[in-house]
DNA sequence: CGCTTCATTGACGACGTTCAAGACATGTGG
DNA sequence: CCACATGTCTTGAACGTCGTCAATGAAGCG
C-alpha cells in the first residue's frame, strides 16, 4: 500500500517526474529517455546490485526504499546511502558498482541502459545539470552524516536518524502538531547506518521512548509529539538554518 | 618551499591545469575563465571561509592543504573534507557556505567570481562535466570515509588516514620500496578527521611506530617501510581492486 | 504448533575518552 | 646564555559508553 502501482510507463504520470534526474528534461528529451528506459521491480530483501559487478544500467528509485552499503572482509558493514524515491543509482562513466544496493522494501526502479544514457547525457545539458545538482546534494548529505558518525553519541545518532526520516517521509497527520511515520529500516539496518550495534540501537530507541521523546505503535510505527525536542536530542540547531 | 611560487597567472603554466575544474576547457574557454579569475593566498591557520557566510567566489586549491569542517554548538568538530591541490571549493548555485574552510599550510587559491562562473558554466558543458566528475569522486571519497568513521577501530583509522595521505602526497623516494611523506595535519586535525581525540591519535601513532608499521623523524615526517603492511592495518583490501 | 525472523533486555568487559602531568621544541626577553 | 612562556605532542590512570555474548520475548507463517 505504500508501494503505489507504477509500472505503466508514461513519464508524464511518473510520481518522481519533477525530482529525479529527468526533472529538467523537456518533452523531446523525455521521448529519448523513454526509448532507453524500462522498469524493474525488486522484492524486499533482494539485492539490486552487488559491489564489484558490472552494471548495465543506471536509474532512479520510483517507489520503495533501498540501501547503499560497504562491507569489509570480516563482515563489518556500513551503510553509506539511503535511497528514497527519485534518488539516482549508478555512476555514469564507470563500469563496476562500488557498493551493494539492497531493497529494504519492495522497490520499483526506472532503469536506463547505461551506454545510451551516457550518450544522451553528453548531448543534452539538462540531464547532466540535474545530475550535478543531485550529486552535490548527496555530497552534502554524506558530509552531514560524517558528523553524525564521527562525533555524536548513540542517543544523538538515533535521534538524528529519526529526524531525517521524519523530514523526508512524513505522512501528513490529521491531529495537528505531532509527526507520524513508519521506519523503513530494521534495527540492524539502522545500526549499519549509524555505526552502532543493533543492541545499542534497540536500547536507545527504548530510552527515547521511555523519556517521551517518541512513541511507538508496534516496532516500526513512530509518533513524534514534538519535533523540536527530537532535534534537540539530535544535537542539531533547532532553528533550521537553511541554505539556498 | 613546498609552496611553489605560483601567483603569476598564466593558465598554461598552472600546476593544476590538468586536474582542476578547468581541466577539460579549450583555449577559448580558458580565456573566459581568465577574465574572471584572481589569486588569493592564505597563511597557515587562517580561515578561508566561515560556515554560513555569503560566498562571493568559488575556486580551486592551487597549492597547500586546507580542511573542510563542521562544528556543533558545543564545540565538537568533524572534518568532512581534506582539500589538496586541484580540489574545488564552493558550490555553484548556493550563496552561503555550508562548512568552515581553514588553511592548514600556506595556501594559494585560484578564485572565480561566483556569478560569472555560474553563467560560464551554463554556457559551456566542459566545466559542468568536469565538476560533475569531481563531485562524484568526492562523493565516493566521503562514502569511503563513512566506513572508516562508522566501523573501524582507532588503530585502523590512523592506518587508513596515513595510507590515504601516502597515496596522494608521496615524494618519489630515492631508496626504492619505502614510502615517505610529511603529515600536513596536526594531531588535533587528524583527530577531527577520524572522529577521535588527539590523545587517542597520539597513542595509536606511537603504537604503529612501536610495531614497526611506520617510522617517524620528528613528529610529522613519516616513513612507511611496507605499504602493504600499512594497508592491512587499515583493514583495506590489499589487492587494490580498482574501478574505472 | 514449531519454526524463523526481528527485537528487547541483562551482565560483563574492552576500547576510547577524560583529566592530568610532563616532555619537547621554538621563540622572547633579560 | 639562561629563564620563561607557548604550542604541540606524549604518556598515565580512572572512568564510562558502547560492544559482546546470551537469554528471552513478540510477531508472522507454514
Amino acid at each position: 500500500m505504500n508501494t503505489p502501482n507504477f509500472t505503466a510507463g508514461k513519464c508524464s504520470d511518473c510520481p518522481i517526474r519533477h525530482r529525479a534526474v529527468c526533472a529538467r528534461c523537456n518533452a523531446d528529451e523525455l521521448v529519448e529517455l523513454d526509448a532507453i528506459k524500462y522498469y524493474r521491480t525488486y522484492e524486499a530483501g533482494q539485492t539490486v546490485i552487488w559491489s564489484g559487478d558490472k552494471m548495465g544500467f543506471v536509474g532512479s528509485v520510483v517507489s520503495g526504499v533501498a540501501t547503499l552499503t560497504q562491507t569489509m572482509e570480516d563482515g563489518r558493514t556500513q551503510m553509506v546511502g539511503l535511497l528514497l524515491p527519485s534518488d539516482f543509482v549508478g555512476r555514469p562513466g564507470r563500469d563496476g558498482a562500488a557498493y551493494n544496493v539492497v531493497a529494504t522494501t519492495d522497490v520499483v526502479m526506472c532503469c536506463f541502459r547505461k551506454k545510451p544514457f551516457e550518450e544522451l547525457m553528453s548531448k543534452t545539458p539538462h540531464i547532466a545539470h540535474r545530475l550535478l545538482e543531485m550529486t552535490l546534494d548527496e555530497l552534502d548529505a554524506a558530509r552531514e552524516w560524517m558528523l553524525v558518525l564521527g562525533r555524536k553519541t548513540a542517543r544523538e545518532k538515533i535521534a538524528s536518524l529519526l529526524s531525517i526520516i521524519a523530514r523526508r517521509n512524513t505522512t501528513p497527520d490529521n491531529d495537528s502538531v505531532s509527526t507520524v511515520f513508519d521506519l523503513p529500516l530494521t534495527r540492524e539496518a539502522m545500526a549499519d547506518y549509524l555505526g552502532l550495534t543493533l543492541e545499542t540501537v534497540s536500547r536507545q530507541v527504548s530510552a527515547l521512548k521511555r523519556d517521551g521523546v517518541i512513541q511507538l505503535q508496534g516496532k516500526r510505527h513512530v509518533t513524534v509529539p514534538d519535533m523540536t525536542r527530537l532535534m534537540e536530542e539530535a544535537g542539531d540547531d533547532t532553528d533550521g538554518g537553511f541554505l539556498i
